[in-house]
DNA sequence: AAACCGGGGAG
DNA sequence: CTCCCAGGTTT
């Protein structure tokens, strides 16, 4: 068999991760299913140094079922900003009252049980079980996903139905039948310290005896990428109603689509809406608002561009309150979620206001990088036109 | 600039 | 079922 025997496979994952993996993350120093459950999901969308400190927060806060069950949409939310996926967190969230009304009011103990959750699916519950409870579930994360397809040489693309199936199976396949816990962190530290995406470190590796992509010199076109399609761009404009200076009125937003549950800015498709709406709240004797150069915002499968305008309340305007809203203050800020987008906006005509708007001494002034990115990695950007 | 990633929901 | 979407980070 190309790919050595399953127990070697384990056997020298195991050998290898009592020497080199990470043992003493947060969550595996005391690994109930619920801190677990609250790490595998942080870590699916973020990598572990930058989960850390949100998991001691999170866990400080609501240190188990009830306290998160019994807190705020909102808390929640402000708690998970910055993480992005925020339906996870509103997943999280219903999840936990879910479990307090199920009969013994535990995180469910069984495959089925778990994944009847809200974002609770295959490869999370079988984490779960596993690193948990040591019951034997294969998982696959995108780590395992990648030493899989490197280790059989699986070209097609992952993301297929049928190659889906078969990782699945190989995943099954590999998984021994004792130490389960450790073996699948195991597999899941390989793939993010040495089978890692780019520049893999496969002298290092303990299975690279074995490694079909190895041996056929392609491990760095695997796992497959997905055929490339091209981004829409979409355009809004966001009015930040500024009274007294620093209190900016918020909305929040539905909770599906995106920023789903969190607050933003009154927001329009075009000029004319958003010019519309400034009178119909405020009235025609309003100085024309401040535009500020547009930011471009990318996600996967699309570019937003906000069109930010600024909307200075003079103190004797009428008071126009809407339902629903709040005035947020960014000296005692609400404990609510904002993207990061609107969080870097609020900041800068805030700090705009108060004629703050200018390069701090050791260049690290966040204001300014959000309004004139010089950073190759920025990921939102102003726009010219 | 493009790829990434588990699960939910739409088709 | 199968396909498409979210969104901050990495490369």
């Amino acid at each position: 068999m190309k790919g050595g025997t399953k127990s070697g496979f384990a056997v020298r994952l195991l050998q290898w991760y009592e020497r080199h993996g990470r043992r003493h993350l947060p969550w595996q120093v005391d690994p109930t299913p619920y801190r677990v459950w609250i790490s595998e999901v942080m870590l699916q969308q973020t990598q572990v140094d930058t989960v850390v400190p949100y998991f001691e927060r999170f866990i400080a806060r609501f240190p188990d079922v009830e306290s998160l069950a019994s807190a705020s949409l909102d808390e929640v939310l402000h708690l998970w900003s910055g993480l992005g996926y925020y339906a996870r967190a509103r997943n999280l969230h219903r999840a936990a009252g879910l479990v307090l009304r199920l009969p013994g009011g535990k995180l469910p103990d069984a495959l089925r049980g778990l994944m009847t959750l809200p974002g609770i699916g295959r490869s999370t519950a079988g984490a779960i079980l596993a690193l948990a409870h040591g019951q034997r579930h294969p998982i696959l994360d995108g780590n395992v996903k990648r030493v899989l397809a490197r280790f059989y040489c699986l070209r097609e693309w992952p993301g297929g139905a049928e190659t889906s199936a078969r990782l699945w199976q190989l995943a099954d396949d590999c998984t021994p039948t004792e130490r389960i816990a450790d073996y699948t962190q195991a597999i899941m530290d390989l793939g993010a310290t040495i089978c890692t995406r780019a520049n893999p470190a496969c002298g290092h590796c303990p299975l690279n005896a074995d490694c079909g992509a190895l041996a056929a010199g392609c491990v760095d076109d695997l796992p497959a990428r997905r055929a490339h399609t091209a981004r829409p761009l979409r355009r809004t404009h966001m009015v930040f109603v500024l009274r007294h200076g620093n209190e900016v009125l918020l909305r929040q937003r539905a909770a599906q689509g995106i920023w789903g549950g969190l607050w933003a800015p009154p927001e329009f498709p075009g000029e004319d809406a958003a010019r519309a709406w400034c009178v119909s709240m405020y009235g025609t004797a309003l100085p024309e608002p401040q535009r500020l150069p547009a930011l471009r915002h990318s996600f996967t499968h699309f570019d937003l561009d906000i069109e930010p305008w600024v909307l200075r309340l003079p103190r004797d305007s009428v008071r126009v309150e809407e339902p629903g809203s709040v005035w947020y203050m960014l000296q005692a800020p609400l404990s609510i979620g904002l993207a990061t987008p609107v969080r870097r906006l609020i900041e800068l005509c805030a700090a705009d206001d108060q004629g703050m708007i200018q390069e701090s001494a050791d260049g690290k002034n966040g204001l300014l990088r959000a309004a004139r990115p010089r950073s190759g990695r920025a990921r939102s950007r102003a726009v010219s036109g």
